[in-house]
DNA sequence: ATCGTTGCAAATGTTTTGCATGTCA
DNA sequence: TGACATGCAAAACATTTGCAACGAT
């Protein structure tokens, strides 16, 4: 088990910088994209990459749209939380969830079901939108 | 708006027998597999094709896996529910949550957001498998 | 005889991987 | 220098689609 040393480099710097200024989900290609506007040359697979290492290290969060697209935003709070996420601009906001956890146990037990994990994630049209 | 008609092949007849057999979320390439073992020969995407239709009339319920593959049940109850699925033999269990529905009303309510829509599973180890 | 259906092969689109080359420490 | 990182092309996947042949009505 011994560390394996991250190297900062001109692409890890400039996904984490492309990350920070991002207020939504968005797709590995238009993060690719993004950085291509900001003019920093990065391979597509390098991308990937660095997404899948902010992932591993819980620096950004990830979900499925629903045509399977893997999508990629920088977490505002470490611990569990949900996204609620605008249907229309995208805009998203972490929520907490207390008693939506209960709600899980409580079924889970209802049904002998231990060990009880979950997916969910809100979509709504905003304020701003609606 | 004139209805298309829809014509019983043994194909299609084939998939919905399969369909009806099956307690667990399975994907298109299982779904396939089953055929074959049953010794109807039936083009994947022939499968698909009819796992879309059964989709579209709410016969059948789509959800992703971790590996973004869509998983394909019958479903037992037409209204809105979740599911519950064992992730060591894949038993499922449909569950109803107006309390979960309410909440995430709410949640929404209190970020301005309307029209809500969630996606939600629940997975965990039941009781034969625990 | 229609016209929906099928099957195959080819296309699509996302994500991963092999490998030679580059570059941080 | 040496190990990790990168970039490109190619591979790997699930899924979709074009099109000619098929078959239910």
């Amino acid at each position: 088990m011994t560390e394996t040393p991250i190297r900062t480099t001109r692409q890890r710097r400039a996904v984490a910088a492309v990350m920070d200024d991002l207020d939504r989900f968005a797709s590995a290609r238009e993060i690719h994209d993004a950085l291509r506007d900001r003019g920093e040359s990065v391979g597509l697979s390098t991308v990937y990459r660095n997404l899948q290492a902010l992932a591993d290290a819980a620096e950004v969060d990830q979900l499925r749209n629903d045509e399977g697209e893997v999508l990629y935003r920088r977490c505002i709070t470490d611990n569990h939380h949900h996204h609620l996420v605008c249907r229309e601009c995208g805009r998203t906001v972490e929520v907490q969830g207390p008693a939506l956890e209960r709600w899980v146990e409580q079924v889970g037990a209802e049904h002998g079901f231990r060990q009880m994990a979950h997916t969910l994630e809100l979509f709504g049209t905003c304020d701003q939108c609606g």
